[in-house]
RNA sequence: GGCGGGGUAGCCAAGUGGUAAGGCACGGCUCUGCAAAAGCUGCAUUCGUCGGUUCGAUUCCGACCCUCGCCUCCA
């Protein structure tokens, strides 16, 4: 079957082939965090769907080279790294950390490259220089080169290819910058920005005097520089389609390093937004979450990111404290019946993974990565394989291969398996003081040691199997 | 004002021109000393409203209502 992804470019879905003629090489980049600060939950939303959509390129036998940029230089951070009186680099570190820290804990295999913008500032200047020896950009009377929307329609290039626009009809909103009046029309955008007080020690060399990379830029160097000056697919949130990705387009192709017939990308997804309990996340409104106030609420990143891959990732989605609950008890579904089957299965040798399920979840997840789909068809699995160990007509052969089944799906879906959690000694030691109290049929004193346990935020299970201790 | 998403059970969320996946919650049952946990099972004559096309529409078309996003540095 082939995977059929939706492109930006076409407004429609599409089967996706890459530009690699032996069809088995894919280049994706995905616009990663300005690290001012700790990335929300929104954030986190797009990097789990690109790291499906890299993941399942992966599961379909193609060879990934996933590249997500950092930004660490920007106004905001500028800003930041003044009022608190560090280097740029102290900063931007501390928060990069908490960044790589998070997505690993929500299950994300990290990019194969994580490139800085402040790393490659030569090959930003060099592509600068390069729109502006092809008249493209100019250098405008407060010192900053800007990239002339005019220019480059005018050798017959398209801009607004990711979106309609009729640029006279932008409507000039208030975050137009007054400092940016110097361009020469509204529309044009900057590629670098002129040193000014503010900017302290954040500044670089260039052809057009101290300053820093735009906004757009880095992103069309890096990427061009690591995936080739085309590639297949370029992810990010779908507040990235304008400005951010069609200046992309338009510096990149302006410069003109493609083959003929070529685009800059191929192939351009775009990820929803987030809702939280309905409503825009606000920190005015109390439902503006970075992991970390999720984490110490006790929900984990696994649980988290099993409730960020239940919904489509082009509609925006509802993310609530009422779905992380949900979330927690449909994963213990899922565990409990995963180690059924590891009972079931126990002695048998590795076996082929059966194909029922994986065919099935295949097909949900080719056509644009439908995972609300593939997620149906993982528990209509389920409730089978739990119907027939309840009949005992499984054999561990068979158990074995849905083991193997499974564990397929989760390198595409990555949501593992629970974390192992051992009841400390002094509550086992409790748990077999309630067991001799069963026996003896002191009910009421097997009570209270269960009450005990229970305060203690351990439940038993009394299974056939004997009895066990679950978290609460 | 321009452009683009959505409206499917209490909540979340798939899907299809032929009569509505899945998860959570809830009810019933099994198990249990009683529970809990777990499992099984039940749960939308109906898909925002009103028209139209059709043998048949939630799915196509039109109008309307509601809601969300983007419109120059926000994932």
């Amino acid at each position: 079957m082939a995977l059929r992804l939706f492109n930006t470019l076409s407004r429609s879905v599409e089967e996706f082939a890459p530009l690699d003629p032996a069809g088995k090489q894919v280049g994706m980049y995905c616009c990663g965090p300005t690290i001012h600060d700790s990335a929300h939950i929104g954030n986190f939303r797009t990097f789990v769907f690109a790291d499906l959509t890299r993941r399942y390129l992966e599961f379909k036998g193609f060879a990934v080279r996933h590249v997500m940029n950092i930004t660490d230089v920007e106004d905001k951070i500028i800003a930041r790294v003044r009022a608190a009186g560090v280097s740029l680099k102290e900063y931007t570190g501390k928060y990069e950390a908490a960044f790589f820290a998070d997505l690993q804990a929500l299950g994300c295999r990290p990019p194969h490259d994580s490139p800085h913008a402040t790393e490659y500032i030569p090959e930003i200047v060099a592509l600068i220089e390069t729109l502006v020896a092809r008249g493209l950009a100019y250098q405008a009377a407060d010192g900053s080169v800007y990239f002339s929307i005019e220019k480059y329609r005018g050798c017959g290039c398209v801009y607004g290819q990711l979106l309609k626009l009729n640029l006279d009809e932008l409507r000039v909103g208030e975050r137009v910058r007054s400092d940016e009046y110097a361009k020469e029309s509204v529309s044009d955008f900057a590629l670098w920005k002129a040193r000014v007080p503010e900017d302290g020690e954040v500044f670089w060399p260039s052809p057009w005097g101290e300053g820093r990379p735009g906004w757009h830029i880095e992103c069309s160097a890096m990427s061009m520089k690591l995936l080739g000056p085309s590639f297949d697919l370029h992810l990010g949130g779908e507040d990235l389609v304008f400005p951010h990705h069609e200046d992309e387009i338009a510096q990149s192709e302006g410069a003109g390093l493609q083959g003929p017939g070529h685009r800059f990308v191929k192939h351009w997804m775009h990820g929803a937004h987030l809702l939280v309990e309905g409503k825009k996340m606000s920190k005015s409104l109390g439902n503006f979450f970075v992991l970390k106030d999720l984490t110490g609420q006790g929900f984990t990143g696994r649980e988290i990111r099993y409730l960020l891959l239940t919904a489509h990732y082009r509609e925006t989605f509802n993310f609530t404290l009422e779905g992380l609950r949900g979330a927690r008890t449909a994963l213990a579904r899922l565990d409990e019946c995963l180690a059924k089957l590891r009972d079931t299965a126990a002695g048998q040798s590795a076996a082929a993974p059966e194909p029922g399920l994986i065919g099935a979840v295949a097909a949900a997840l080719d056509e644009d990565l439908n995972v609300a789909g593939a997620w149906g068809a993982i528990f209509e699995w389920v409730r089978q394989v739990n119907r027939q160990i309840a009949e005992k007509s499984l054999s561990p052969a068979q158990a074995a291969a849905a083991l193997a089944a499974w564990e397929v799906l989760d390198k595409v879906l990555g949501v593992g398996a629970a974390p192992e959690t051992e009841a400390p000694p002094e509550l086992l030691a409790l748990l077999e003081k309630r067991v001799a109290a069963r026996k003896a049929k002191d009910f009421a004193g097997a009570d209270a040691i269960r009450n005990e346990l229970k305060a203690k935020g351990w439940i038993i299970e009394d299974t056939p199997k004997g009895a066990r201790l679950k978290r609460l």
